[in-house]
DNA sequence: CACCTTTCTTAAACTAGTTTATTTTTTAGG
DNA sequence: CCTAAAAAATAAACTAGTTTAAGAAAGGTG
């Protein structure tokens, strides 16, 4: 217990924050005011698009899986939330535009959850954490421009192969199905690809 | 001329800056402190891969474009900026490792830069700018998530239509080749996809 | 304004990844 | 511990986009 301890989830959330800005006791008691506990069993929605998001996520526990759906139906997933991940439709949640996304639990999960009112009072009443978001999200930035070059100039079977050295914590806590629909492609075509790889070693 | 105006390129930024922030006179003579001005001449490289980022850009005149070759030197378009654009390679220059891109200057173009030292002291001497780039990384984050769901959901013709209601005034500035560089297809293929639109209106 | 280079187009053969369908394996949960 | 349902594997026909090549149109520089 260290001091001035919050207590799980909220100590998760602090060491996150303190990665790149120091809190006072006092702006962590306030900082902990804005955010809300919330929890969804394996398979339940945490998002459905259509409506305005109204939170936006840090997970505490568990695993989510945020995707869209294509015009025909097909599912591309956007990202794997587990453990100490912030996620959410930042869209969505922006520009108070209609979500895109769907957000599903893919085990129990725990998250703390944050409107956008009470984001916007938290830095206001807490200048420190405009520092703290700024470089979240420049890194966010940075693995999102990795991303996209990869999805433009790897084959499916190199992007395969760096999602597995990349997120070794995740690659075994989901499906197949899932993977496939993360890398952009069909969980056919993955199969063929592991069994490739498996005979060639 | 507006009051306490820096003239050009500096009131261009500034009043980019003024979009999110509002500065103080001496915070606006202290910021422009930071940024020197830089300029190429059309073809003329403004970056190369290989060392790591010196400068983040802002352009005020002209167009460069930033890309990537892939292994089989297939040229790959990040994006294109012109006047009132901010680019760079993010990745090189926040995680100082060797830059993978090529800015090349289109146009006879001009810019302003920061290295990353005064970037740093910029941020702690003007804490207000936080904000800002809290801002700017969020939005370019929100295009990113946008650009890299379209290229998995969505057909090249299909990302094609939707570049050039996004950005006429630069689609009307490139070359196709360029262009085809950017949607990640042949300009070959581009060139079909462009006959195939033209017949069917 | 004329040349030379670069860009754009067209078309045919080709390939990475999809689609559809059937079978086998794994998994959750009563 | 069993069983229904979901996931994974295999295979063949198919499609979006590439590659190669060769000719037509633009465009910048002497």
């Amino acid at each position: 217990m260290e001091a001035h301890s919050q207590g799980y989830p909220y100590d998760m959330i602090l060491n996150n924050i303190a990665r790149f800005v120091d809190l006072a006791d006092e702006e962590k008691d306030l900082f902990v005011s804005f955010w809300k506990k919330g929890s969804a069993k394996r398979k339940e929605y945490v998002l459905e698009p259509g409506g305005i998001t109204k939170y936006e996520y840090f997970v505490t526990k568990g695993c989510l899986k945020v995707y869209s759906l294509d015009p025909s139906g097909g599912e591309h997933v956007n990202m794997f939330a587990i453990e100490d991940y912030w996620t959410g439709d930042l869209a969505s949640f922006t520009l108070q535009q209609p979500s895109t996304y769907f957000i599903k639990a893919l085990e129990d999960s725990e998250f703390l959850t944050i409107t956008k009112d009470n984001f916007e009072r938290m830095l206001r009443e807490i200048p420190k954490l405009e520092r703290f978001y700024r470089i979240l999200y420049r890194n966010s930035l940075v693995n999102y421009i990795k991303r996209t070059n990869e999805g433009i100039s790897l084959t499916a079977e190199e992007r395969y192969e760096i999602f597995l050295s990349t997120y070794p914590q995740i690659a075994n806590r989901i499906t197949q199905k899932d993977l496939a629909a993360y890398l952009g492609i069909t969980p056919e075509f993955l199969s063929m690809i592991r069994s490739k790889i498996t005979k060639r070693s």
